[in-house]
DNA sequence: TACAACGATGATAGCGCTATCATGATAGCG
DNA sequence: CGCTATCATGATAGCGCTATCATCGTTGTA
């Protein structure tokens, strides 16, 4: 025989049957195995019966990394945000996921850690693997990342706050929140109001909640002092938060904080010092986490509804990627002041 | 001219340049190009640099996805958890993602929403993606899940809890953990404990750690009734729950909650209801979340190392993935009795 | 009966990248 | 000076799938 078979040296990526096995094993060409996958309406039901068996006798396993690349897109929606240690991304992530889920599409996850260089990187790389959309918290982003979304023809979706967009928006009025908390702390009578944030230059959704309250104050003739603490959220940055502003500023009546972990944390240990609250010195917060309503005095508090805005951000940028026209490009979800026994 | 390029109805992806073109401008070969940024080592300094710059002013971006159909195999390393809501995983993906991301690597996260068929088919498609490895939470896997793994080549991280594992296993001990606080509240004069969980059936580490608990009581000749609830795990079914308990069991001393969530919940619910802690009733949980340790009485706990337990994990599956021997395939992470004022 | 319309299937040709082997140039050695 | 070792680069051939166009019956309609 010269009809020897080539050195086959080639590479296999595994021992897994391909899509061209099962197809020979269904007796029909592999374009049909394929359609009986991915287009089942297109194929006799006989047919199609037929590939699917084969492919559960042979333990097929699709590559989703060829297919992606024969049809220049994948099911991947890029997620990017700026933490996990915050329950009010992981809510948010919770309603998107849910949704796209249930539509046959795989989140790629990422953290920039607050560093917006990080995000240009996580954009790149989503890109790169032809991702079908993009959601990002946050309308702040690099040069470089703002031409890059730009140029790019994929629905891009800015959550969390409401502002010029690039695209697609769903979030809420940070500064509108700032003010309507800071004018309930005017109504029950405070005038002495502390800003207790951290990292504000990162955290700029706070620092607008900050311009909100300090609107707020500034038109009642007060003036808004505020403090700068190290670590963003927790509730042990709370606690030694209320320890530098009872030093600080020793007067106070009233503290708003950045956040409810903050809030929450302050407000513990405000207990813990013997400081009635809200007599000697009222607390509030914002995000309307759980722990807020559940401790004694409750939190006043500003509640965001977290994982609907994850949920209406996915469905408007489903809506996008089936190519239906876009009513609206900006969505406010809203917030609602919570009123507790705190202030 | 008669050499007309041909009808050219060809599809391209996108409009974004290719390795091809950025190979032309800087008057390299593609593979060149693809080794300049791939494998620098092996590529001149001076070409190098010609080809990086041609790419900065191209703006290129790497299509990942047909490089990784080449290479059968992506940086993709699929982490599979049952749940958002619970902290306890965000702080173990926390940790497998800072140490998989400083290496390169993308996390693939699938939630099952504790449904072991969901956990298939998230396997399914990870697989789909050439993923490099795979981690998920617990060792209870359907058939069809098992037989996929084991015939998979990939290295496989079982965190959480420790048992017999696929093949590598980070975690802690659940049953002595349960074993553990029972133990404790023996210590403490309780004789009438009682167990409260939530969908055991599913959560079934909790189921582990009544076990361990019941162990514990029967020793000391004591029974150990239990409760079970319909909400895993969060603040208000923790209210409800100790409702419900001290309703069916109105003669019990302590309660041994199954996570911090439902014992924090019942504590603050106890203090609303004028019960004292721990004279009239004792309450433990489980976790070592933040916020037993700042309300008064401090939760008595057990924590677990949960982000080291990410750390640890991804570490292990690093090293594999580098080629290196494992001296072992099991990891026991510990946990420490934390006792509050609670008990 | 001729022709369009449709339904089911297939042949062909890539998607954009990298594994593999090959080549040419330069360096090192006895 | 010839030989091997090493470095830098390139040519070729896919990875496994799907977009596109083509084909071939079958059916309905005038």
């Amino acid at each position: 025989m010269s009809n020897e078979s080539p050195p086959q040296r080639r590479r296999r990526g595994s021992e897994q049957p391909t899509l061209r096995e099962v197809a020979d094993a269904a007796g029909v060409s592999p374009i049909t195995a394929s359609r009986a996958l991915n287009s089942p309406g297109q194929v006799n039901a006989r047919t199609r019966a037929r590939v699917l068996e084969a492919m559960e006798r042979l333990g097929y396993v699709p590559n989703l990394v060829a297919g992606s690349l024969a049809s220049a897109r994948s099911r991947f929606i890029a997620v990017i945000v700026p933490s996990l240690a915050n329950a009010v991304f992981i809510e948010v992530i919770q309603g998107l996921q849910e949704t796209f889920e249930a539509h046959g599409y795989q989140i790629l996850l990422g953290n920039t850690d607050y560093d917006i260089e990080r995000e240009y990187q996580l954009i790149r790389t989503f890109l790169g693997w032809s991702c079908s959309a993009l959601v990002t918290a946050g309308l702040r982003h690099s040069p470089a990342c703002r031409t890059l979304l730009e140029h790019c023809d994929k629905p891009i979706m800015e959550v969390m706050e409401l502002g010029a967009a690039l695209d697609l928006n769903v979030g809420l009025d940070h500064a509108a929140a700032g003010r309507c908390m800071a004018r309930h702390l005017l109504e029950r009578g405070h005038r002495r109001v502390l800003f207790v944030g951290a990292r504000l230059a990162s955290d700029y959704r706070a620092e607008m909640r900050y311009r909100g309250h300090r609107e707020a104050l500034e038109q009642a003739g007060l003036e808004a002092p505020r403090l700068e603490l190290e670590h963003l959220g927790s509730l042990d940055a709370g606690a030694a938060g209320l320890e530098r502003a009872l030093e600080r500023h020793p007067d106070i009546g009233a503290i708003h904080f950045a956040n409810d972990d903050l809030a929450t944390g302050a407000l513990l240990h405000a207990q813990r010092l013997g400081i009635r609250v809200p007599h000697e010195l009222a607390i509030a917060g914002f995000n309307g986490l759980p722990i807020g309503q559940h401790i004694t005095p409750r939190l006043t508090t500003i509640r965001s509804p977290r994982r609907h805005m994850g949920q209406l951000a996915a469905t408007e940028v489903l809506r996008r990627l089936a190519g239906k026209r876009v009513q609206r490009r900006q969505h406010d979800v809203g917030f609602e002041l919570l009123v507790g026994e705190s202030t």
